[in-house]
DNA sequence: CTAAAAAGTTAATCTATATTAACTATTTTT
DNA sequence: AAAAATAGTTAATATAGATTAACTTTTTAG
């Protein structure tokens, strides 16, 4: 595997040097997760950032009566990771669980420190990307107090038509915040009226 | 007045020499605001990010039959703008407005971006406290699928006791995303149960 | 290839919360 | 201090979406 989708990430925020390319490569390492496995899991000290070369998973949070609510899919060439646990090093809320194979490029903790204090540049770009990831969390909440469930389904089509079609209809009404049958009722009443 | 608050806040982060602070403190601007003003109206470019010396703000979404939904409050060292169009220069989706007379230090975009080159520990700065506004949003997706409206209202009560005190019932409401006559409903049913 | 498990659908009934409306209490303005 | 405006409450009725249950379709495993 190589490097080069991580780097051509980068690239779009910073220009990193060759020499600091180098060393990225050196710290980072690269993982095959099979479906169904898990990056983090709740509870856990979330100890690496994910960045995804191939595959789709979800971000989940299971509550007191077991149920699953997905708050993010994430697929390839973006990051993932419990980042509240993450970034305090303490337990994590959320799940996340590979939902295809899965390849993928792994930072640790530590070594995200060490390469923060070695290429300041990446302060700012580890810091656009949160910006980006905290102002599409606002606007999640916002649709979610604003429209109703086939409205918001409309939406996620829209943004996400690629995810659409890979993840299982269930975890799309996870992720919409409803049950699998008010999902169903809603896709039959659109199919009616095209 | 004085930016001794935001220093103070700065340093817990990271740590600013003398010299720093002084050229930090050239780049920003008191300013008070009264009650019922507007720091970013939703449409407009969020020129400034700002860091609360006093009083209380809301941000929310203004729906197309009108309706307000705060999504979050803001007081005394917090900071308040729309992160999203800050950063990106783009046209703001919410509007933030003070519940109270409010002084704030503002910090323009073109003043931000000059700091942060000048002073690239910034960018560590802000890159933590936008970690952490991004970790609390994602928990407030989470307490808005898997709580009911009564448990949302005591996890606010107990989060923010300060924040119930200050601001009008209705704006409670509307950040849980519940009616007022919900709420009431609600505040009844709790003071019966004790 | 078949059995079992998992995913998706449909319909009946139920519930948390919205809506409407009428009323009371509090704050602001004159 | 009265009038007007704003904020908060209560109760009746309505509705979006949940729950339950029975069923069909698709996927996975032996």
């Amino acid at each position: 595997m190589n490097a080069q989708p991580l780097l051509n990430y980068i690239n779009k925020y910073v220009s990193l040097t060759e020499e600091e390319a180098l060393f990225l490569i050196s710290k980072i390492t690269f993982r095959k997760y099979l479906k169904g496995q898990y990056i983090v899991q709740q509870g856990d000290i979330c100890k690496k950032q994910c960045f995804i070369i191939s595959g789709c998973t979800k971000t989940f949070y299971m509550d007191a009566n077991g149920q699953e609510h997905i708050i993010l899919f994430a697929i390839e060439d973006w990051w993932t990771s419990d980042m509240g646990s993450f970034t305090t090093q303490t337990s994590a809320d959320f799940n996340v669980q590979c939902i295809e194979n899965t390849e993928l490029i792994e930072i640790t903790y530590d070594d995200s420190e060490e390469l923060l204090l070695k290429i300041p540049k990446l302060e700012r770009f580890f810091r656009k990307i949160v910006e980006k990831a905290y102002a599409s969390s606002q606007k999640r909440i916002i649709r979610s107090f604003s429209l109703n469930a086939k409205e918001q389904y409309l939406y996620f089509k829209e943004q996400y038509p690629s995810i659409e079609q890979r993840v299982p209809q269930y975890m799309i009404a996870s992720y919409l915040g409803i049950t699998k049958e008010f999902f169903s009722k809603i896709k039959s009443q659109l199919a009616i009226e095209d």
